[in-house]
DNA sequence: CAGTATACATACAATGATGAATGTATGTTG
DNA sequence: CAACATACATTCATCATTGTATGTATACTG
């Protein structure tokens, strides 16, 4: 065969990420050379030694596909003025509908948990994530800290803290989930999970005289 | 070399397993051929087939040391009969406790999670992990199920769905933590979410007067 | 104190993965 | 339309890994 358009060249680069998908999570990604991956997509190697320059780079590829447009999403929604714990409960429990709505999230947070090693060059994969996660990790904070002053939840802990909970907390269902989808429905019990542990932060109503502003947690039912 | 006492031989597997923990840790589990492992112990793969059918035997082996025990120590505590939520509070923290204690933990625990792929051999491993799992949260929900009798906590959600919380809570903090140990303290802020989550699940002081037993969740500083 | 099973080491054959080098037909540009 | 860059395919040499088969010295057993 010999060159096509530049929009070939593009399907056939979006076609070996899809494949690799795929592959990846039947096979695993250490134990998916190139030439299997090339015959999956109907292709030789040397279309991949074309397109990356190497697997890992492929593979950071195919994880930026999803990774860079959710950073997107989480860094817009930013607006801590008014009810910031709704705000920050919607958007969690967005991030866990966008997972079961969309299978090819899935198929990459799965490849990403349970069919790569982080080592060796994939190791700066591992980077990308605590980097991602701090960020995340920033935002929920900052939100929390307005919260706080907002009198929607207690001083009991740090805001830092609260959120290295909260991320757990979403982190962990999403873990639980993937391990095993059937388990349990994961928008439903996350939004009740995650109600419980907002309520646990929530002032006491029996200081109800004391703080100004509001103090329920749950004018939730928002966001079907 | 030649045959060695039955401790020797003992003390040669242990060693093996030792190293694993090592290697595998460093450079992952498929990336680590038997030879690799084999010097790093000081032998030869002569050694290895010897005591073990393949990597995957090797990797049971390895998962087993530190699962089993906890295993064990989890159904041996199963008392649900005074404050059941105090009790699932104290197992909880001791796991915590436990990863942070023992390197031994830590590492098997950061190998299971970063450090091998769920494929072919090694999706039975995934299995039991999903068995393991399955067990602890019957022990869970059971557990919450007494409490709930017991008005610990207000039945605004099922008792399984609870533990489904409580488990992705813990699991979120160990994920998070064994990605970065330094980024927060697992004993403390453990402590706190937990009892987050757990506040959370309690029923309204407003409804003082209609519970029976106890509707305190936090008589809870024991086991230091 | 022989004989046997044990606890390894060594050697071997088969397979498979990698990266680079090269070939080639075709779009694209001037 | 010529010249060049592109988008792959093909080939090759090298190295790594695996499982097994065999060797061997020693601990244990009767």
């Amino acid at each position: 065969m010999a060159r096509r358009t530049k929009q070939d060249a593009q399907a056939t680069r979006d076609h070996l990420l899809d494949t690799a998908e795929r592959v990846f999570l039947e096979r695993g990604v250490s134990r998916t050379s190139l030439h299997d991956l090339a015959a999956a997509a109907g292709v030789t190697r040397g279309a991949i030694y074309w397109h990356f320059q190497d697997k890992a780079d492929l593979f950071n590829a195919m994880m930026n596909r999803v990774s860079l447009p959710m950073e997107q999403a989480l860094d817009r929604s930013a607006d801590p003025s008014v009810d910031p714990l709704a705000q920050l409960r919607a958007l969690l429990i967005g991030v866990l509908e966008k997972l079961v709505a969309d299978p090819q999230v899935h198929r990459v947070f799965e490849i990403a948990m349970h069919k790569v090693e982080y080592v060796d060059e994939m190791s700066e994969v591992r980077k990308r994530h605590l980097a991602v996660r701090n960020d995340c990790m920033a935002n929920v904070t900052r939100a929390l800290s307005t919260a706080m002053e907002q009198r929607q939840i207690a001083p009991r802990m740090s805001p830092a803290d609260a959120a290295i909970g909260l991320h757990a907390l979403i982190d962990g269902l999403i873990q639980n989930w993937i391990l095993d989808p059937q388990a349990f429905d994961l928008r439903q019990v996350g939004e009740q999970v995650l109600d419980a542990y907002l309520r646990g932060m929530a002032p006491l109503p029996s200081a109800i005289g004391s703080a100004s502003a509001n103090s329920r947690s749950r004018q939730c039912s928002r966001t079907p």
